[in-house]
DNA sequence: TTTTTTACAATACGTTCGTATTGCCAAACC
DNA sequence: GGTTTGGCAATACGAACGTATTGTAAAAAA
């Protein structure tokens, strides 16, 4: 009954899995480390393999930096919110840690991100990924504290924009410290309780 | 009269301009587009100048960011604090502007500090570099906040540490929209002045 | 049942890489 | 004034690279 879809093996499996394997490679060793037969052996499969499943090296690093994309999408998705109905400051607790590199699959990508980050300059296709993002996350930001003022948790004279500035900074400040195990993830935490709860009132 | 000086070429000097081939490339392709080769090229040298001075890939990649410390550290002991005798507050601005890809030359200090991040993980001689500045950068901000609070000008109730921290986590978000164009250089000192006037009373 | 297509594995090719080696000129030293 | 040394340029070499090409077993299509 589907028309376009794959005869026998599942062609996005295979991506991905070839993914997998250059997203780790790039977490802890840099862009700089990847090559075909590298992402091979690390994937457990054949440098052929990755040639049928990708015209290029460029396209291969493309669609890696795609997956880490849906990845994180999905997470957001399905798992979004913690329980139920969250109060706004629940929520921006949540979206604040979120962006911390806490565990291995955050770290992960947390560090893919960087790595990629000098090549968004000169790849628009790229640049996309954090252009449209970022925005998209201050915003997300702003909207909470705007309920949160809406509900009387936040004085009224803060301006939202200015405080999801200030929000994100101090999450997005917590990654290189807690990378480099300068920091513990629990200590970022802490960082960011202590703010929100100045913040609050 | 020295008796270990180079006999007739300044050894530093050949050394630096390599150095500054080789940050030019990575600020703008990678640590990726690294090679003796690519580095001659645009030092306007041969390789083999480059292996005359050093032993080999890694030395040259070290020496590098020792070099950018360098120069960073220079800038700060020459013209740092604007004139005369800043207040506390002038010196604080001074300094979180400092980090902010404001200018060619900062932002290619910026893209290397990013470049190099991953390659510290794994190496222990390129760590030492980030894990002494930031913590000694930290203390510099707290000490500039207590100065302003025994001065009077900042609320006594303020946590030193934590303001030092929310002020440098702001300043440090604005890299990447600053680098990538999403935000003007002047926007993000706004930023940072318009958390200033809220923190000086 | 023959033929085509899919899904690879394997190999080959030309280039680029880091680095070792060699050569060579000018200055310093004895 | 011969010899050593410093400062390179040039070349050489083996490994690794991205990618093109070829081979092949199985499944699907005809």
């Amino acid at each position: 009954m589907p028309v376009d879809v794959p005869r026998q093996v599942d062609h996005k499996a295979r991506r991905d899995q070839i993914a997998e394997a250059l997203l780790d490679i790039v977490a802890d060793q840099g862009l700089e480390a990847i090559s075909v037969r590298a992402v091979a052996a690390r994937a457990g499969v054949s440098a052929g393999r990755i040639q049928h499943y990708f015209a290029n090296k460029d396209e291969l690093l493309a669609y890696a930096i795609e997956y880490q994309d849906w990845l994180v999408q999905q997470r957001w998705n399905e798992q979004a919110w913690p329980e139920g109905d969250p109060t706004p400051r629940e929520a921006l607790r949540w979206v604040l840690l979120e962006t911390i590199p806490r565990d291995d699959r955050r770290r992960r990508e947390w560090l893919v991100g960087v790595a990629y980050l000098i090549r968004m300059l000169a790849n628009p296709n790229l640049r996309t990924h954090y252009v449209d993002g970022l925005p998209r996350l201050y915003r997300l930001l702003a909207d909470l504290v705007r309920m949160a003022q809406e509900a009387g948790d936040i004085a009224p004279d803060r301006d939202p924009d200015r405080e999801a500035e200030l929000l994100f900074g101090l999450a997005d400040s917590q990654g290189p410290p807690v990378v480099l195990g300068l920091r513990t993830p629990e200590q970022a935490t802490a960082a960011i309780d202590y703010y929100l709860d100045r913040l609050f009132r």
